[in-house]
DNA sequence: AAAGGTTATTTAAACGATTACTATGGAGAT
DNA sequence: ATCTCCATAGTAATCGTTTAAATAACCTTT
């Protein structure tokens, strides 16, 4: 009692002080059936006495059962990658599984495969928005690793995929009921997937309301970090209408990033939101909110939910039939698309 | 050949294959010098051919060489989080270690010690932005861990820690020298040790300088949220000097998010940012840049560095003195401080 | 009271690496 | 030729768990 010196206590620790074997000890510590009341609690009470904590690698050794789950991201600083954790966490932790995480800094995501899968450290993986293409998808094959997208798709895999088009589709469908009439978007810089698909389903809400598509509205910035989904380039991209001296009735930025950027620089312009141009993002970063920014929503925290619960199916159920869903998002209105010139 | 169906490789396969004791196959693995030329290129080949992977659980199970630093961290969404992380990733690389990420919630940072070092799975831990209680002090005492502090202090251990005294004193300076006269600050909410402070060190520098200290001046939003280092807290900071009808010449925020809800409520209220009133922010992150605003750099990537590369030798010695530094930041100057009113 | 059937517990064999110890074989010394 | 030494490679114990198989203990049933 009165020197804690701790040197590490393991199974044999608590078998010894609870008088039993450690495979009993072990039983417990698995929720295994086959305990008697009376043998639990005096392991429950070792354990505690000892303050015990199973040692993962032994314990990974040992069982066959996959206990870990990886989840790989291109970037902590993705914007939605915090709220897609957090929808994990919330699922992995009615499991009984644990957690890890790994940036794969987006040009090498195989090597999340061989530092995790291959050695034995996870036995699951999420991969969030990274593109599988040729190579990763042969490594995948051969690990057999279970295995869960979320934000890119592959027809291999099992998926989980924003809609994008329908996103667009919606910020466009918003703007014309609102009753702006020329309509711009700002898009990524770089043809990502992503911002591709929304300037899609934006068009496609003008066309199928008759409203007529200026070309010269849709711009980038030149700004190329992070596929221009940046501060900076919707910051140039209000620039260029600028040069041009043509401006839009509202805006619709590619994602909520560059709508900080282009309200920064209106403001610097001297012009107004909404009063004299609207503006909206995608994304429902945090910000938006006390921005007053009209954005759209992934449900990233929802996602993240059900990539996890679908992972734990499939570890259970390796052969079980691929799932490839996309997710609606839905629209967050506020007050950067109020239309307060006409009164339509 | 024909058909790549993997079951896990082991050491005891790459030992077959090369015609070797799986202890040579170790040895290899670990550099050993003891391996004559010859063999090693034969294992090598092995190795190559069958991809085989040490696996991480039984590598660490039998040995006693440490391999894995955990970095635990109250948020990945803290701004300085990524800077610090690729700091130490980058002085990682150089040692033969591995390094595992955990978000505390803040709340329970003695659950990192849990789940990381009591289990067995990190040896070592850098502790980022976390306050050392006694619970948690005690913690640490009886598991003995391998430990660094960053952004925080206790006398019992290793520690770098931010001058936040010395950056508001700077930020003092730097308001005075520029000649505005009526200096504000925007604090957090709660008492946090790092605002405390950055506002003891602003106020050094105003009576140093002979400067009247208006403490109506210095306000904080209502919003406690991460402590009050919030967009919203910025933001409803500003409204409070607009109710009180008593403005700043210049406003030093405790960081460069509250700076951000500071701008975009002083463009609410039409106010422009040099000219009707200077601001500035704390870290230097990214977005500032391109947001024209001076700030405080805490050089974040450099302490990860070294954080690591002293964990490194507290794995080495562990009886080693205590280093316990305090790092200087260096001031931003950008567009948003320049005085345009007096031409003094 | 013996046989059978549960249920609870222990014994002992994995899991896949590291590593202390032991064995081998040849070079150099005598 | 024998002995020693050293470099290299192999044998086997070990790390801390899980888990299949064996066993013990206790009820039922007859």
């Amino acid at each position: 009692m009165s020197k804690p010196m701790s040197k590490k206590v393991t199974i044999y620790e608590v078998a010894k002080n609870a008088g039993v074997a450690i495979s009993t000890v072990s039983r417990v510590l698995n929720k295994s059936p086959n305990v008697s009341e009376e043998t639990k609690i005096k392991v429950d009470k070792a354990i505690k006495e000892l303050s015990f904590r199973p040692q993962v690698s032994a314990r990974k050794l040992a069982s066959k059962e996959p206990n870990m789950v990886a989840i790989a991201v291109p970037s902590f600083t993705t914007p939605f990658f915090n709220e897609v954790l957090k929808g994990v966490k919330d699922e992995i932790k009615k499991m009984d599984l644990d957690i890890i995480m790994y940036n794969t800094g987006s040009r090498n995501p195989e090597e999340a495969v061989h530092n995790f899968f291959d050695r034995g450290t996870a036995d699951a993986v999420i991969i969030l928005s990274i593109d599988i293409d040729e190579e990763l998808h042969k490594i995948f094959q051969s690990s057999r690793v279970p295995l869960v997208l979320v934000n890119s798709v592959h027809p291999s895999y099992n998926y989980f995929m924003m809609n994008d088009h329908l996103g667009g589709y919606m910020a466009g469908e918003h703007l014309v009921k609102k009753g702006f009439e020329r309509l711009g978007m700002i898009r990524s810089g770089t043809q990502t997937r992503a911002s591709l698909e929304r300037e899609r389903g934006f068009k496609d809400a003008l066309k199928n309301y008759k409203m007529k598509v200026d070309k010269d509205l849709f711009v980038s910035g030149d700004s190329d970090k992070h596929g221009g989904f940046t501060e900076e380039a919707g910051y140039e991209a209000i620039y260029k209408y600028d040069s041009m001296g043509k401006f839009p009735d509202a805006i619709f930025c590619a994602n909520d990033t560059q709508a900080l950027g282009a309200l920064h620089a209106l403001t610097k312009l001297g012009l107004k939101v909404p009063e004299d141009v609207a503006l909206m993002g995608y994304d429902n970063i945090k910000f938006t909110k006390y921005l007053d920014l009209t954005t759209i929503d992934q449900k990233m925290h929802t996602i993240g939910m059900q990539a996890t619960s679908r992972l734990a199916e499939i570890i259970k159920n390796p052969d079980s039939e691929l799932f490839q869903t996309t997710i609606n998002p839905v629209l967050i209105e506020r007050g950067s698309t109020q239309n307060l010139k006409s009164k339509k």
